[in-house]
RNA sequence: GCGAUCGUAGCUCAGCUGGUUAGAGCAUCGGUUUGUGGUACCGAGGGUCGGGGGUUCAAGUCCCCUCGAUCGCCCCA
């Protein structure tokens, strides 16, 4: 291939050189049923939404990079080396999101939406990070996301998990279950953290590197650590239910106690925590084993510090998020979509004749198709091809006599049909 | 950012320890008289074997680099 810088100064191919583009990595085209397929846990979502009375809510995909940097934390991966973050024309630091969360409440505050305090809303759509894909892992993927801004009640959390659950059941995944924790409220959790500190530095020369690099910048993080070197000495780890204060404990009590009055099923995971630091109290996954290393279906917690580090009042919140994609991967098949009927017109008078059919028929929401190529004999494998209940055959001998023949497929059965009855023979 | 495996036709893949002119199925296109049920015959087009360098009389095959993919680590939904 021939480089060339051409007019703009940027580097170039020449024309006659030039290779297939290629896609961007960690980008998805999808086609037909895995299209289908994202579409199906997308319509479950919005149907479990309105059931939930939860408003539907559009926010942007880009946001000013401080929205992403000051609420999710600057340490973590995600900020610190997974943004799509650029320059735009006007010299403001942008970033594509790499979650919902900050975006909903910086529109939260920038929108008057306190107003409808507390908010139940939800959403969906593509979100960026800049990671190596792998199974269930992409740079632009797919998340179900909803939230409930300004609660501070246990019973808050309870109805956004009810939502989860629910969401699951419609999908027909069985195999997820409810991990449940609460990281305490921020005496706790500072307390806690200081702990788990003391107690992996004392055993710091026994963990695996990944799990010493942890330790100064979030100890929390070993926990969940997958080495297995590192697991007597978490199973020894001091737990946080020893350092909860009263009202932390109570408000933990409060959800745990709604979670069985609702039926939802739930274990106790008192080593789960969450990547980002905004969240405190409430902590959740559902987890399964189905997906090979992107275990992780669903999940999320309560926010409470969030919006204050945007600038806004002390607002509880608690929210989840969910991947689309691995959703995906865990329903069956997506229901076929088949036309009632395909037209096999064998002429191109037939052709016409067709087209008109056609239309009528689409007019009154029958899904109809017609098989224009190839042979007769490939019009109608079309028909049979594409799981239609009835083949249209028209030909040369019946338009003369202004009819066609309607044939069942799952039958055989065949039988002539005036060309101006179709419609209603077919819709029956 | 790290590791393992893998890149041969549009797609899924064969191609044995290096050895004539790189194959198959599907798909595409053209036929088998454009009148009746999925799978049938015949034929054709299509490959700088991901890219670059090296070893060799000889490289799809061996070595190095690079790009890409998959899976895992990390991180996270």
């Amino acid at each position: 291939m021939t480089k060339l810088f051409c007019q703009f100064g940027k580097l170039c191919f020449s024309a006659a050189a030039m290779t297939p583009v290629q896609p961007v990595r960690g980008t998805q085209s999808l086609l037909g049923e895995d299209a289908d397929r994202l579409a199906t846990v997308i319509a479950a979502f919005e149907k479990v939404r309105r059931l939930f009375g939860f408003r539907r809510v559009e926010v942007p995909t880009i946001e000013q990079t401080a929205v992403f940097a000051r609420t999710i934390g600057e340490t973590t991966d995600v900020v610190s080396k997974e943004m799509y973050s650029f320059e735009d024309r006007g010299g403001e630091s942008i970033t594509l999101r790499p979650e919902f969360t900050a975006g909903i409440c910086r529109a939260y505050l920038s929108e008057g939406w306190q107003q409808y305090a507390p908010l139940k809303v939800a959403t969906h759509g593509s979100a960026f990070r800049y990671e190596r894909p792998q199974k269930g892992r992409f740079r632009e993927f797919h998340q179900l996301d909803a939230e409930i801004i300004g609660a501070g009640e246990p019973q808050a959390d309870v109805e956004l998990l009810a939502l989860a659950d629910q969401l699951l059941k419609e999908l027909g995944i069985e195999g997820a279950i409810l991990q449940l924790n609460t990281l305490g409220d921020p005496e706790t959790r500072a307390a806690w953290r200081d702990a788990l500190y003391e107690h992996f530095r004392g055993h710091s020369s026994a963990l695996s590197e990944d799990s010493q690099a942890r330790l100064e910048r979030n100890p929390l993080r070993i926990l969940d650590s997958k080495a297995h070197q590192d697991w007597p000495i978490v199973d020894s780890a001091p737990v946080i239910d020893e350092f909860l204060t009263p009202e932390a404990a109570e408000f933990f009590r409060g959800v745990t106690e709604g979670l069985d009055a609702a039926g939802i099923r739930w274990e106790r995971a008192p080593r789960l925590v969450r990547g980002l630091d905004y969240y405190r109290h409430t902590a959740f996954e559902f987890v399964t084993d189905r997906l090979g290393a992107q275990g992780t279906v669903l999940a999320g917690g309560r926010y409470d510090g969030l919006i204050e580090a945007l600038g806004g009042p002390h607002t509880p919140a608690v929210g989840w998020a969910a991947g689309i994609e691995r959703l995906a991967m865990m329903i069956g098949e997506p229901s076929r979509e088949r036309p009632v009927v395909v037209i096999v017109p064998l002429g191109p008078r037939a052709e016409l004749q067709g087209q008109a059919i056609l239309a009528g028929l689409r007019r009154e929401g029958v899904s109809a198709d017609m098989a224009y190529r190839g042979n007769m004999k490939k019009r109608l494998s079309r028909a049979n091809d594409a799981g239609a209940s009835y083949a249209l055959i028209i030909g040369d001998d019946e338009l003369e006599r202004g009819e066609a023949q309607l044939k069942d497929l799952s039958s055989g059965e065949q039988r002539s049909v005036a060309l101006d009855l179709i419609v209603e023979a077919i819709g029956r």
